[in-house]
DNA sequence: ACTAATCTCTCCACTTACTGGAAGGTCAAG
DNA sequence: CTTGACCTTCCAGTAAGTGGAGAGATTAGT
């Protein structure tokens, strides 16, 4: 199939594809004669399978060392739980940091009329005024 | 007070003092004969106002927004909280993402063996195969 | 006064993960 | 045979800095 096939089928925009070829992320299974890029099931499972990662937040170059992963059927499951399990610390990491940001910023809104008048507590606690 | 001082003062990376400066988001007050930046009370008020408004989330484009806010007095307390009612409604959001994210992975991770065998249901999923 | 260490300057390149656009080649339909 | 949709490569830009090179300035110690 061509790339707009593959982008079709995988959910990912044509310049992404091209975008992962370049990196050498996922190669087109051949090239036509003109130059086109031709993608097989092998490969429009990878990209499907980069999709996923990417949605649960697997940056690129975990994305790559999954995909050897994958691709390789003497791998542990242990492998796959390491790089799992970090990125799962990470997401709890985030998640902590999100919820306190969250919560002071909301304090703040709150604590504003939001009228035409200049004092505002939002812009006070930015500034550090205590 | 000389950049490193600013930099000490405001908790930012000189590097990145110097960043806002070239974009002209916090200009030094001035320069002194051999070309180092100078900052006042005022700069540097500024540059905490920007560092604390950038742990909050807001980004460069808002941060320029809201210092525009904070040196007119002129402001009205409701623009503010427009600016921090956007964001707020962003962090909700990524807040439900991270969740969602967060409840799938794990469920991945506390299903998958984590020993020397090749099945592992993370790649299964990843690889979406039913 | 001299020297060495520490600042500071500008400029350039690199980062992540793409996205947009220009210029040009290819292919199928009417 | 031409039109329009597709494909190619290459260049540039995004956000928000970080890192380093090379050169000038300042400061501390002797």
């Amino acid at each position: 199939m061509k790339i707009s096939e593959a982008s079709e089928q995988s959910g990912l925009p044509v310049k992404t594809i091209r975008y992962y070829s370049d990196i050498s992320l996922v190669e087109p299974s051949g090239r036509s004669n003109a130059g086109y890029r031709r993608y097989d099931e092998k490969s429009l499972q990878k990209l499907i399978f980069i999709r996923r990662a990417r949605e649960f937040g697997f940056s690129i170059a975990e994305c790559r060392e999954l995909l050897g992963l994958y691709s390789n059927n003497a791998r542990s499951s242990a492998d796959v739980k390491k790089i799992a399990s970090n990125r799962l610390e990470d997401i709890r990491k985030k998640r902590g940091e999100l919820q306190r940001l969250y919560d002071e910023l909301s304090n703040l809104v709150q604590n504003c009329r939001g009228d035409d008048r200049s004092d505002c507590p939002i812009i006070s606690d930015l500034a550090d005024i205590k």
